[in-house]
DNA sequence: CTGTTAGCGCCTTCAC
DNA sequence: GTGAAGGCGCTAACAG
């Protein structure tokens, strides 16, 4: 007395919902063809198809992608592994993705490493589980571990953000150290020789650590000595350039002062303002990802463009590229761009 | 000669993935087993576990959550739909949702309407297919053909961000209405009279709308008449905030302006700064969110704090307890909070 | 053009 | 404790 079989139009539903049998049996064809008609498969009457297409409108039919997925080949989930959230670079970076994917046809399963790679490794074990069609990471430093799973997955992989690195499979991003040293070269370019540097806590953000390296490179390179990096252990954020600022400005007020970010910048700014300096004529100011807010400020924040909703956007499209069997590049540099703005 | 079978340890792989048969091929047990194992079953034998265990490792098996949902039940994936990631705001809240979601193995996948409803309906039909366990909504106002798929769809519901709504199922928010008539009242206390509005686009953002209406309506029953709001057919921004000011401030300055949001009012208190104008004595200023940026600024802004992060904290919550058979309140308003900051 | 058959990889139910 | 059979909902491959 199992009760398999075709229950048809009788409403039984499996989980709640109705299936590709049911829509069958009430249009009186074979499974195969409302499967067809669903994917759009031209190889049904036209006239068949409508009324298949009628009936699964009345039911209310939803595909089961789950069993299509099983059944077929192609998932058209991505899985996404970001550091944070918090920050709206990766919230834009995101944005360009999504919207790249759905426009396809594919959508985001997404994961927030908290840039602790020990998690993000988890992450990569658990969304691999859903057979995604491919995967965009922006790393929070990929663990050996981690790189097999990878390596071994054997599906598309885009390392987004940063394309100082040999890729596993694809990179999209700006050279990171690169940008550190462009605006070393902005800042030296403007005479400027008492340099300070004020950042969060670099040892789990290694995109930041880099472009701090490039400016400390090359700003040695040209002769000038970059002052002791003042850092705190805790996230970036408005709030913490602003507390910084203040305390470097208590004993000492150097030419210029680089923030490891637009956030640490714009606090930066605030806290000179509060001290009655003027930008740029008592006091410099740096930043980097060009933030809207920074350039809408009365003096617009000297930074550089990570082009970031452009990462977003050219990951999406390289993953989907290569998933039609193109050959999409494998290091990609999206360019960043250095803004003076006013501050410096 | 179909090659099914116990190819076992022969290396063959189901789309270049270990599959559960492989295990048992090559640990000498039945698939039932392995599965039992890998799921941490206590019926298997502690031995037998830890050799099956090794087997998996060695091996790099990654169970098939497909396959896994497919033929068991619940699966672990999670549908969330909202309007935008451009704004700080929807990331906060994704990020209280991920966290939620992720610490009890559930998995998010996103969709952005870009406040756009039909869309919002195609994607609500799109991830449906997936089978999530549950679904979190920030509704760009569902089409009646949306609410009826998801109250056909029978699963957990949690529409988030507004609470003055009657839910599918559950709402976690704050009453966006409450919200505008808090901070007219406010105004009123202060003795505020002639007061402007400045927003974007809010034929598209039905909660923007509820606060201005609240505004409206609570200035109104003080006897305070607020001037014809400027609206702007485009997203909020904080240029667009900075821009609009300085054409209101062209030919008038209003005791207030009241902004849609924070980032217009940020935009808004730097125009004023350009002005020459001296914040809250020439002129006073109101936004809405609590970003931390309004908070850094030399006068911190007058706002009000929607406790984001705590809503996708409970959302994720009452989720997970639906799904595991409690009874969460079907209502939650997370209280929104007056920040009187020093711009009014 | 339409249908039949045989699974995708795993889990439920029942035997052993 | 462990295993064998059958099926979740769908689709590829082949037959008609």
């Amino acid at each position: 007395m199992t009760q398999r079989g075709n229950d048809s139009a009788s409403g039984r539903r499996a989980r709640g919902r109705t299936t590709l049998r049911q829509v069958a049996g009430r249009a009186g064809v074979s499974e195969i063809t409302v499967s067809r008609v669903m994917r759009g498969s031209p190889l049904v009457a036209p006239a068949l198809a409508g009324r298949v297409r009628r009936v699964a409108a009345e039911l209310g039919y939803v595909p089961n992608r789950l069993a299509g997925t099983l059944a077929g080949h192609a998932s058209t989930q991505i899985a996404v592994i970001l550091p944070a959230l918090s920050n709206i670079v990766f919230a834009e970076v995101l944005k360009g993705l999504e919207t790249g994917l759905e426009a396809r046809g594919y959508h985001p399963i997404l994961g927030i490493s908290n840039y602790d790679a020990e998690h993000e490794a988890d992450l990569i074990r658990s969304l691999l589980g859903w057979q995604p069609a491919g995967l965009v990471i922006a790393t929070a430093g990929l663990t050996p571990q981690s790189r097999a799973m990878l390596t071994d997955a054997a599906l598309p992989i885009v390392e987004i953000m940063d394309s100082d690195i040999d890729p596993i499979d694809m990179s999209v991003g700006i050279s990171h150290r690169g940008a550190g040293a462009a605006m070393a070269r902005h800042l030296v370019a403007r005479g400027y020789r008492d340099i300070a540097f004020i950042g969060h806590d670099l040892s789990r953000d290694h995109r930041a650590r880099a472009r701090f390296a490039g400016l400390r490179a090359g700003l040695g390179r040209a002769g000038r000595a970059l002052a002791p990096a003042r850092l705190r252990l805790c996230p970036s954020s408005v709030a913490l350039g602003c507390d910084m600022t203040r305390q470097i400005l208590a004993r000492h007020r150097p030419q210029v002062i680089c923030f490891a970010n637009d956030d640490m910048a714009i606090g930066g700014v605030f806290a000179c303002i509060g001290a009655g300096l003027a930008i740029p004529r008592d006091i410099a100011v740096t930043g980097f990802n060009r933030l809207d807010i920074g350039q809408a400020m009365p003096a617009p924040l000297t930074t550089i463009d990570t082009r970031r909703h452009e990462i977003g956007r050219l990951a999406a499209r390289h993953l989907i590229a290569r998933l039609e069997g193109d050959d999409p590049p494998s290091h990609s540099d999206v360019g960043f761009v250095v803004i003076p703005g006013a501050t410096s």
